[in-house]
DNA sequence: GATTGACGCCGAG
DNA sequence: CTCGGCGTCAATC
């Protein structure tokens, strides 16, 4: 197993209506990590870097990153899931925001195939791989790499409440709507 | 072990 | 309806 700590990374950002999107590419041209949309350009960058400290800023994959901020903003878009390099296991000393247990793995799996436009629930997905943790799956979610294109907003919690988001629950409930979902009284109709 | 969760369920007010 | 309390279990301390 080698170290991905130590390998450089590339880091491409986009700034879409005031929002910075950041997202670092491996060597092998992978998406090893996208941030959720900032304020701020060196949020973003830094929401990568920490986990990947030798990293290089290039517009190289820049309409991967636009793609990304398209999708954000609730349009479909037909994205290639091969980029993302699902075997990602930092082996840091004290990063623990990454895919490194199977059961991680198998979580974020299960979430990458909610479709556009359809939610699912935690319970939902801990049915699908067996397990009554549902605590677990929400924390293995909040470890999502990938958000946005693996679609963690999707995810809510089984009374119709939205649930947590780490980018906050306004910015999940934003995205949903923006999807065509609909609220009410901040409840997500469970069908 | 003991504690901590992006949760779920039920029962008391 | 809200809320507290307990169930459950993976990860972390």
């Amino acid at each position: 197993m080698y170290r991905r700590k130590n390998q450089r990374i590339i880091i491409s950002t986009y700034n879409h209506n005031d929002l910075h999107f950041a997202v670092g590419f491996s060597e092998n041209e992978k998406i090893v990590r996208i941030s959720l949309p900032k304020k701020n350009l060196e949020e973003a960058v830094s929401e990568i870097s920490n986990y990947h400290p030798k990293f290089s800023i290039s517009d190289k994959y820049k309409d991967t990153v636009i793609e990304i901020a398209t999708m954000y903003t609730g349009k479909p878009v037909n994205f290639n899931m091969d980029l993302l390099d699902m075997e990602i296991s930092a082996e840091y000393e004290h990063e623990t925001s990454t895919i490194n247990t199977s059961f991680e793995r198998q979580v974020i799996l299960k979430v990458a195939k909610i479709q556009y436009g359809n939610i699912k629930t935690y319970k939902d997905i801990a049915k699908s791989i067996n397990t009554h943790a549902y605590r677990a799956v929400g924390t293995a979610i909040g470890k999502n790499p990938f958000p946005i294109v693996v679609p963690c907003h999707r995810v809510v919690r089984s009374d119709g409440a939205v649930g947590g988001f780490r980018g906050g629950t306004e910015m999940k409930i934003k995205m949903l709507i923006n999807e065509g979902l609909k609220l009410e009284s901040g409840r997500i109709d469970i069908e």
